[in-house]
DNA sequence: TTGCTTGTTTATCGAGTGAAAAATTAACCT
DNA sequence: AGGTTAATTTTTCACTCGATAAACAAGCAA
């Protein structure tokens, strides 16, 4: 009797057979949908019934498993960067509550997505380096540039952010990241105010910024 | 020879027996423990082996691993939340920021464990009903409540906060727990700055909300 | 057609999984 | 002491997991 467990197609008429480069790429692209929707625990026959395939053939492009999983992340986690972004901040022929409106408009777009989302937070859960590094760059690439800005729009001296600081800027970046989150994992529908929440988050992360900068004025440390 | 997977111990001199009532709620905070460490796939045998008994004993008090899956949740999700905690929000003899800021304070001291985070996230990437029915609870006994306390202080008449409205609470909230994931979970280090971090998304929220509040008074809607 | 390359399947292994059934034994009650 | 209850272990099953080796077959070049 034929065993079932790697079977790949129910009907085995049009057997096709794909190019070394797209296979490799097919791979890649189910794993992150598997991946994203049950964890980095799917199997790896689950992964090959969704690709029309058998199992063993996923060790023709990958090693191992964990192979297949750092190919993911890197699809994910370092492709959708876009460099741009930073420039958007630092862009001061604009109002910077605009600027950073349409920073975190475009960088929601982009992140904004079910596929993303899940795995940013399972491979966070599992501890992954990659995630740490990741915390790294919005930090250095996003939140000191937003601090420099808005004490340049205060008229105050550039300055590096204490940790302290940092903490601050993550509670509205995480607010906006984790508003993402509530609606694409938690409710399962489109953010549909999205904008108006960006919107919020940002003059209220302006002008509380403000607010404490002017008292620090008022009162200078030490 | 002795089978070694379902071995209790290594010596197995003093091998105690606990009451029913001792060894189910044993079950459960290892379970606490397990799950958040390593997600609910954990094995049923690693668990034992943590118990120091064997693996079959577990199905003495849980009929399946799913029953003991929900006897975690109702312990981490259900008995953590204190009801005196809507009072504190409610409390007008206080300042508002001062109300808040004391609120979010024991809030978060009472969810900012490695344990209660990772264990929410986990059901919430699961998509557990548990977690839908947790985020409505905050809705409408957090959420809603600042949002009239809110209103209260701007000298504003009652009204219930619309969709729109409730999502930008949720920016917020939703930073300053996510404050508490980026420490406890991504960066695994005690989270120094809370009550800072706490102040800063109380104050902006409030302010941010009035600045709202005013200009609809200004040009009011339809 | 022949023959070679390479994408793909078949078959299988050893370890680990949740769970059931039955045997064992510690603790309590007369 | 003896006897009974219930906590715990032993044994085992059917299945799934990641991974390997070998057989097969589609496409291409001669």
């Amino acid at each position: 009797m034929p065993d079932a467990t790697h079977a790949a197609k129910k009907d085995d008429k049009p057997r096709r057979r794909l190019s070394s480069d797209e296979r490799r790429a097919d791979f890649i692209q189910k794993s992150i949908k598997l991946f994203a929707e049950e964890g980095f625990e799917s199997s790896t026959r689950e992964l090959a019934r969704r690709l029309g395939v058998t199992q063993p053939l996923l060790y023709r492009y990958f090693p191992s498993k964990q192979d297949l999983v750092s190919a993911v992340y890197d699809e994910v986690y370092v492709r959708r960067w876009r460099p741009e972004w930073e420039a958007l901040i630092a862009d001061r022929s604009r109002p910077l509550t605009e600027r950073l409106c349409a920073f975190y408009g475009v960088y929601t777009d982009a992140i904004f997505h079910p596929d993303w989302i899940r795995i940013y937070l399972y491979s966070g859960l599992k501890g992954e380096e990659i995630n740490a590094r990741y915390m790294r760059v919005v930090t250095t690439r996003i939140l000191a540039p937003i601090f420099a800005e808005v004490r340049h729009e205060a008229g105050l001296p550039e300055r590096a952010p204490t940790e302290e600081e940092i903490d601050k800027l993550w509670v509205i970046h995480g607010g906006i990241f984790y508003f993402g989150v509530v609606k694409l994992v938690y409710a399962k529908t489109p953010p549909r105010h999205k904008d108006s929440a960006v919107a919020f988050g940002v003059r209220a992360m302006i002008e509380e910024l403000k607010r404490e900068f002017s008292e620090e004025e008022r009162a200078p440390r030490r």
